[in-house]
DNA sequence: GGCACGCTTCGGCGCCCGCCGAAGCGTCCG
DNA sequence: CGGACGCTTCGGCGGGCGCCGAAGCGTGCC
């Protein structure tokens, strides 16, 4: 891969992301959720053309899918490719989110904070946590980094929780922004959070990427993971 | 992670590798090696002035690290956080290299694509092969993906590789360009490339990606994981 | 010590890209 | 059916970035 039209390739897809409104696109769909054009040109703060022009560039490179239903188009990040492509991104820049300059921002913040999803993962406090709950209890060894035990196969397999075949790593470590620490990642990652959401421990907030834990949530880190939710708090 | 501030700050990342002549340097460097800024600009086919301003803007933002031994400027990549953002937009790219046109391209590219490392692991067949032998010996679990087990970290310390602490996956499945399988990335991955250059398994040939593998390595290839070098042809 | 080499700084040129207003098309609600 | 809404196309404007030649500085070899 290190041929000129190699370089050129590579430069190209990394111009898809190197301009303010495609980043700004583009993270707000690694909620995992659907937005319309017209709210992520509001999200982004541009004029209704300028986003047509962005969304059509990046959907015609395969970062972005979409729908259309009636004078609605739905946009979409096009898979876990291209959601790794812009976290491993985000991750280089590095960096906390700047500081929150309202009650309504810190609250939305420490929401954020506290349990959300990161494409198709747990994040925040919730996913740290469960991140270390599982390798205390031998289903994640992170000796070696992170790595699924066949204690965790097991135990995945016992809660109902199914892995889908997927090329890309079983395990990966998402670097949380607000926990400054690793959460799970990958297509274990994936299946668990899809799980949450399916059996009801988790619900979506609406317009943001911040979740709710529920009662039977609570319950299920309780008995399967041994974690009080009451007693988890995001990083100061 | 969705801040405007956030959006101008993955954007300016992006923008780093979103020129071509910057994207063929951090290419060339993806060999694990470390190049003059002349050599550099020789390989990018472009003047000194240009390499310089591209190298300066490079290093300042983190991806490259610098050392000046005399007259001479030495370039490397910053780690393997930058390492991963490279490859990750390689493989999001996507697509096998061209053609090789010319006989001594042939044979170069046949080279590359047996034996080769990528950054700091092994790829090319070599790389695709250890990581088919080691799953078939249950060192490593593919059915969610890429996963070490218990075995495989016995393994490891039986082979006296050490696998240095890190905040990185264990193991990645970094995508082959060439042969359109994964082979071994991650902490593992580089642990294991490290030691087959330290126990003279491999040996890396002058100005290019591509590894040799010894008679010692082919030994070590048989007897560890009942591969035979002789039989290891890169796909069509 | 002089000359060559590696690299840097300066100044200028040309091209590309992101932005929006206006107009238009298709959908859908009252 | 008419008007509003979501989105697209067209045309134009302004700013930013990559390139190089010339000149210059520091290193090092003969």
């Amino acid at each position: 891969m290190d041929t000129p039209l190699s370089a050129r390739r590579l430069a190209d897809t990394a111009a898809l992301l190197a301009d303010p409104t495609r980043a700004a696109i583009c993270l707000a769909l690694l909620d995992g959720r659907a937005w319309t054009a017209g709210e992520l040109a509001r999200h982004a703060a541009v004029a209704a053309p300028t986003a047509t022009g962005h969304l059509n560039r990046l959907v015609a490179a395969g970062l972005l899918a979409e729908e259309r239903q009636g004078r609605h188009r739905y946009l979409r990040l096009a898979g876990p490719t291209a959601a790794e492509l812009v976290e491993v991104l985000a991750q280089f820049t590095g960096g906390p989110p700047p500081v929150a300059t309202s009650l309504r921002a810190a609250r939305q913040s420490g929401e954020l904070a506290r349990a959300r999803t990161c494409y198709d993962h747990l994040a925040g406090a919730l996913g740290v946590t469960v991140t270390g709950a599982m390798t205390a209890r031998g289903l994640l060894d992170d000796r070696h980094g992170l790595a699924l035990t066949p204690a965790g196969a097991d135990w995945l397999t016992a809660t109902g929780i199914t892995v889908a075949p997927a090329r890309r790593a079983a395990v990966r470590a998402c670097l949380d922004f607000t926990e400054r620490r690793p959460h799970l990642a990958g297509a274990v990652g994936a299946a668990l959070c899809a799980h949450a959401l399916t059996a009801g421990w988790l619900e979506r907030r609406p317009d943001t990427r911040a979740v709710r834990v529920t009662v039977t949530g609570e319950r299920a880190l309780h008995d399967l993971l041994g974690v009080r939710w009451a007693d988890v708090r995001p990083a100061q």
